[in-house]
RNA sequence: GGCGACAUCGCCAAGUGGUAAGGCAAUGGUCUGCAAAAUCAUUAUCCCCAGUUCGAAUCUGGGUGUCGCCUCCA
């Protein structure tokens, strides 16, 4: 297994630090809205990527954190006109509402940063002593410049960021690339006591403190949005090595963006699509399908014309698996000969291959195409099997079968069974005439040579 | 100013030295009373220029274009 590691700019051969366990931080949300769709990416993602590990036989644990104190939930706080906790608690719900509908698997462990402010303290005042970190009138600093190794995350030196114009030069700092660890409370603020007095921990130092509390010094994969690499994964890394001199994570994974129209699709430029309003009109399969139809580092557009595309796509495997009766297959117990074995590799080499979930799905439609070829039950087995790693054909049960009262199928069953007695009488002008008329109800007629099936569509 | 990514068929996209996967769409055929589904067939020499090589979409140099990071952001 190979994985392109951020830290060393290359794909490296994947070793875990405990043989047989995977251990993996991915940055969660800043809960102060609802997550838009370029969120989703990541979400997505590294569900699959313990997904698959978990397939080749790996013990996985993933923990997402929560951002719940941060000033943006302040900012809304202020906007919505409700205290910061009943902002973090509404979003927080909506958070995993939404994954839930996008049929991600929660993580093993969702970690609220409030909930370990205690700790946080606990860091900073050791990096105090290791003159890592000083306060300034109840704000405390990390010192990149006594950090050894600084920017090699990013690529980024200490001497060209001094170029980048600072928005806001903050003169309390002795480096301008110095970061906040403890913020001073204003009035009204959430705040927390401290040596330093009242305040607020930065966001860096939350996803050091949980991640190493949850998953050990150094733990497996860390992961997030490319975004995230400067300054928020090189400051965690900074903070970790002046803390106890160890690696944080062995992996950095980073996901690339979503773009719209050409650019990054983002809060802060407004031009976002939530995740929750495309599910109205999308499909999660078809989120899913386009997401993972491009490899994960690369940038991707976001146009509704490909999620149409993706849902067609995604459809097309579903009439496979429907036509294939799948419901009524008796046995489960069909065994893989060499040709089912073959397109099983391929899909486990693709996916080897730093998640290459592109070539994965094309592996798919290889395994529909054979089985419409031979009618051999056993590779529907295999489509499904090998589909669920991607978070495909989850919920077949349910997107199968036509959820509709009994009545009301029964209702439709009778029109079908008056049509074939039409069809068998060739008076088509009738026969089309019912077809055509729950065609306009939304109700899809297929005949096949044993039966008529029917099918609402969305 | 510093650093980096990307450019492959109408659209999406895989492919890091050996002669262009796959999906969506389209066209034509088969099948079906007709539909639908399925199936067969057809559709690119890889942004431009120069170089390295027996051989390059893949390596090197130059150019053009697009995007990103250096400030909160997945």
């Amino acid at each position: 297994m190979k994985i392109y590691n951020t830290l060393t700019n290359k794909k490296e051969e994947f070793i875990p630090v405990e043989h047989g366990k995977v251990r993996m931080y991915v940055c969660g949300p800043t809960v102060y809205n609802y997550f838009h769709i370029g969120n989703a990416r990541p979400l997505i993602f590294f569900d699959v990527v313990k997904k698959f590990f978990e397939y080749i036989g790996n013990e996985v644990t993933l923990v997402r954190n929560i951002t719940d104190i941060d000033d943006k939930l302040i900012n809304r706080s202020i906007e919505e006109k409700i205290p910061v906790v009943k902002i973090a608690e509404k979003y927080t719900k909506a958070f995993f509402d939404d994954c839930n509908a996008l049929e991600i698997n929660p993580a093993d462990y969702h970690p609220r940063a409030t909930e370990y402010i205690n700790d946080m303290i606990n860091l900073i005042k050791e990096l105090e002593e290791k003159k890592f970190a000083y306060e300034v009138n109840g704000d405390v600093y990390f010192s990149v410049s006594n950090s050894v190794g600084y920017g090699k995350l990013s690529g980024k030196k200490l001497e060209d960021l001094q170029v980048g114009a600072r928005i806001e030069a903050n003169k309390q700092k002795k480096h301008p690339a110095d970061f906040t660890l403890w913020k001073k409370a204003k009035p009204g603020e959430p705040k927390w006591a401290s040596p330093w007095g009242e305040g607020r921990p930065g966001w860096h130092t939350e996803c050091v403190v949980m991640s190493r509390k949850l998953l050990g010094d150094t733990f497996d994969i860390h992961g997030g949005g490319i975004d995230l690499v400067f300054p928020h994964h090189e400051n965690e890394i900074a903070q970790a090595e002046a803390s106890n001199n160890q690696k944080l994570a062995n992996y950095w994974m980073h996901n690339g963006y979503l773009n719209i129209e050409g650019e990054k699709m983002s809060k802060s430029l407004n031009n976002f699509f939530t995740t929750r309003d495309v599910l109205k009109k999308y499909d999660a399969e078809a989120i899913r399908f386009f997401f993972l139809s491009k490899h994960y580092r690369s940038p991707i557009d976001f146009n509704e014309n490909i999620i149409i595309e993706s849902s067609q796509a995604v459809k097309n495997f579903y009439n496979t698996i429907k036509n294939a009766d799948y419901l009524n297959i008796k046995d489960n117990g069909s065994e893989y000969t060499e040709v089912h074995l073959l397109h099983k590799n391929n899909f486990v080499t693709a996916m080897n291959d730093d998640f290459n979930t592109a070539k994965a799905i094309s592996v798919l439609f290889d395994i529909s195409k054979a089985y419409n070829k031979t009618k051999d039950k056993t590779f529907i087995h295999l489509l499904i099997e090998l589909g669920n790693i991607l978070g495909f054909f989850l919920e077949l049960k349910d997107k199968l079968s036509n959820d509709l009262s009994d009545i009301s199928g029964e209702l439709i069953e009778l029109l079908i069974s008056y049509r074939n007695r039409f069809k068998k009488e060739k008076n088509w002008e009738m026969a089309d005439t019912i077809r055509t008329d729950l065609k306009k109800m939304g109700i899809t007629l297929k005949d096949t040579p044993e039966r008529t099936d029917w099918n609402i569509e969305k």
